[in-house]
DNA sequence: GTCCAGGGTCAAG
DNA sequence: CTTGACCATGGA
């Protein structure tokens, strides 16, 4: 086990960066710690005041994977300076933080995240994992790679019940390369080439995969949340707004307020 | 039974 | 360039 502590950590919040929809295999533990898979690890998180603890089975970049060196605070002061509406939305999940996560996992999971919802999207990838992923320990498997992937037949993840995105998955994963990109206009085309993804999701994987910040994706909690908070309906209206309004920040101010529209129902 | 979920593809207008 | 039927699945 390969512990370590990050002292003075600001702007953090485990249960609003682990489920703020950014992310599908952390979990929750009774204690409020969460535990996931990342990489080829397993990793248990703790936040106690502001000192993070981290337990894992190997060791890590922590800092890149939690964005720990970027002044999240400094980031909701310029947002809510432009933007007085999405004030509650930050109050609300004010410990959000974007990971950087795996290329090739965030492009297989939203590319199941299509037209389906949170927790049956987990159930899907946890089964996928275990199926074709590699055991870690006794029940935790790493995501499987593209090239696993690539090797299947549509009838190899009839269990999974991914229904017809079986066939996107397996063609995108025969499509995947890791690649190098001049631009983030290039990378953008190079996604919606892959089958299977389309604005939506080739925006989330701009935003988590590759760190393209002005990534504003538009699914439907952002579609309600446009509309009742900003009145803007449309998805051309919503993406002017949105780079007008949040430019380079647009991915932040997204999940702030996907997070704020999509928790808050639970609660009403 | 109907509606919905972090939508995309394809054909038609 | 936009619109709409169709696409599997399971929970509400």
């Amino acid at each position: 086990m390969q512990k370590k502590v990050f002292e003075n950590v600001k702007d953090i919040n485990l249960k609003h960066t682990f489920e703020c929809g950014q992310c599908f295999r952390w979990n929750k533990n009774e204690d409020d710690s969460y535990t996931g898979v990342v990489s080829s690890l397993v990793a248990t998180v703790s936040l106690i005041g502001d000192k993070l603890y981290i337990e894992a089975t190997d060791d890590f970049d922590w800092k890149r994977y939690l964005d720990l060196d970027r002044d999240y605070g400094k980031i909701k002061k310029e947002l809510v300076a432009k933007d007085n509406i999405i004030r509650d939305a930050i109050d609300y999940g004010f410990g959000i933080r974007i990971l950087r996560q795996d290329l090739w996992e965030v492009i297989a999971s939203f590319l199941i995240s299509q037209n389906n919802n949170i927790p049956r999207i987990k159930g899907c990838i946890e089964n996928l994992s275990k199926l074709h992923g590699e055991k870690i320990t006794d029940d935790y498997y790493t995501f499987p790679k593209a090239d696993v992937i690539a090797k299947l037949k549509a009838n190899d993840l009839d269990e999974i019940k991914l229904g017809y995105r079986a066939k996107y998955l397996i063609e995108t994963a025969k499509a995947f390369e890791e690649k190098e990109f001049d631009s983030s206009e290039e990378a953008y085309e190079w996604l919606l080439g892959l089958s299977g993804v389309g604005p939506k999701v080739a925006s989330c994987v701009m935003l988590f995969g590759f760190g393209y910040y002005g990534a504003y994706p538009v699914d439907v909690w952002v579609k309600k949340v446009m509309k009742e908070l900003y009145g803007i309906e449309g998805i051309n209206n919503i993406n002017m707004f949105a780079k007008k309004t949040f430019g380079d920040y647009g991915g932040f101010a997204q999940q702030y307020l996907f997070y704020y529209m999509r928790d808050k129902k639970d609660k009403m």
